[in-house]
DNA sequence: GGGTTACAGATTGTTGACAATCGCGTATAC
DNA sequence: GTATACGCGATTGTCAACAATCTGTAACCC
């Protein structure tokens, strides 16, 4: 599970390939349990394999970003509505806690630290709603848009207009307001989007740089 | 991935055991090529595996095919809001074609040829919407419910109410009017989870017979 | 010179054997 | 009679060797 951390972290190149023996001994292990992780983060669409040809880690390209950034809206909308009505006393006190942390660190401007917190605050909801299949789905797509997960909050102005999203959302959550919730939620992520749309073309040629 | 097919046409038995030396045997292949199918059967939510202690056949309970259905609902909206923007002129004439099919058959009482046709009309939108991530994530569901699939229309005047909804999802596809299309694709779905809490009660105990 | 074919190196797919672990039945102590 | 410790069979996890396939190179023919 090493290889999957160096893939998260993003500290492996894109298309870069993954040959088994090398990862054999960077890993010290066997190639059946090489191949068993290569077989696993394919399926988590993390590499891509092809027959006799090899593993490479897989590139997300703008486009797709996009796509998954979409899926996750309709998906973390639904999890923000089942949160309002499942959530108990003490999941709604740990997103309250999450979101008062954010304010201060958004005035700072230690924009890693309000990503963090961001990140911490989404999967709190997450868990808030109980929604096994929702969470699994989430986690999945998540783990793909890890190369891109700074680039949107390093948008000027964008930290404070996701912090306006927040606000609402987190709001309508402790007054248990479903519609409302799920409204914030597709509101929010639909900015991410937005602004992902925008960054898109003048990060085209810095991208490769960057990763 | 013989054995792949027999999971979701749902040959095997819930909570059967699947040891991988039987598997060897019957598939004619060696235990590296039955771990890896395990291992993607894992991760699709069709097999639980538990470390020294084997893989079996998972059961998918009534809560649950409610939130994978639930999950379906929000990502299929999402595929037919997209449908309605990407879709070619050959798109809308399939999806024309396949929901004209459908009404003899209701007409007929072929319940189960309509419920084929049905699986066809999502299957063809979705690819209308040219999502690929939504795509992949709802083929992944798709395969967790064949269990279900035939229950919901089973019940007495769901066939019909289907239909309504199907005729309000097509006209606002071919209308390209993404918001009408994905309302009428969540409230289609929302129909589908409504049956499936309907039916939960009284066939609660005819459910092990069934399976 | 352009294109085709044969070869070599590298890499993946597959197989079989060995080690580690678990569940269960049995023996034993109290 | 009950509870605990032990050993055995069954099963999975791991490993190293072998076969199949791909890619790039170089010789060869026209």
């Amino acid at each position: 599970m090493q290889l999957r951390r160096e893939l998260i972290a993003g500290d492996l190149l894109p298309q870069q390939r993954l040959v088994e023996a090398d990862l054999c001994s960077r890993l010290h292990t066997s190639r059946g349990t090489v191949r068993a992780v290569l077989l696993r983060l394919e399926h988590e669409g993390l590499v891509v394999r092809e027959p006799y040809r090899g593993a490479h880690v897989r590139v997300i390209d703008e486009k797709e970003a996009v796509e998954i950034t979409e899926a996750r809206a309709v998906l973390e909308a639904l999890a923000a509505r089942q949160a309002a009505v499942m959530a108990t006393d003490d999941d709604l006190a740990a997103v309250r806690a999450i979101h008062a942390e954010m304010r201060p660190l958004l005035k700072r401007g230690d924009l890693l630290a309000y990503s963090d917190a961001n990140r911490r605050l989404h999967e709190r909801i997450i868990e808030a709603s109980r929604h096994t299949t929702t969470q699994r789905l989430l986690s999945g797509l998540k783990a793909q848009l890890v190369r891109y997960q700074y680039r949107t909050i390093l948008v000027p102005g964008r930290p404070q207009q996701s912090w306006a999203e927040h606000t609402a959302l987190v709001d309508a959550l402790v007054h248990r307001d479903p519609d409302r919730a799920a409204a914030a939620m597709m509101a929010h992520l639909s900015g991410v989007v937005a602004t992902l749309h925008s960054a898109a073309g003048q990060e085209a040629d810095s991208a490769s740089g960057f990763g």
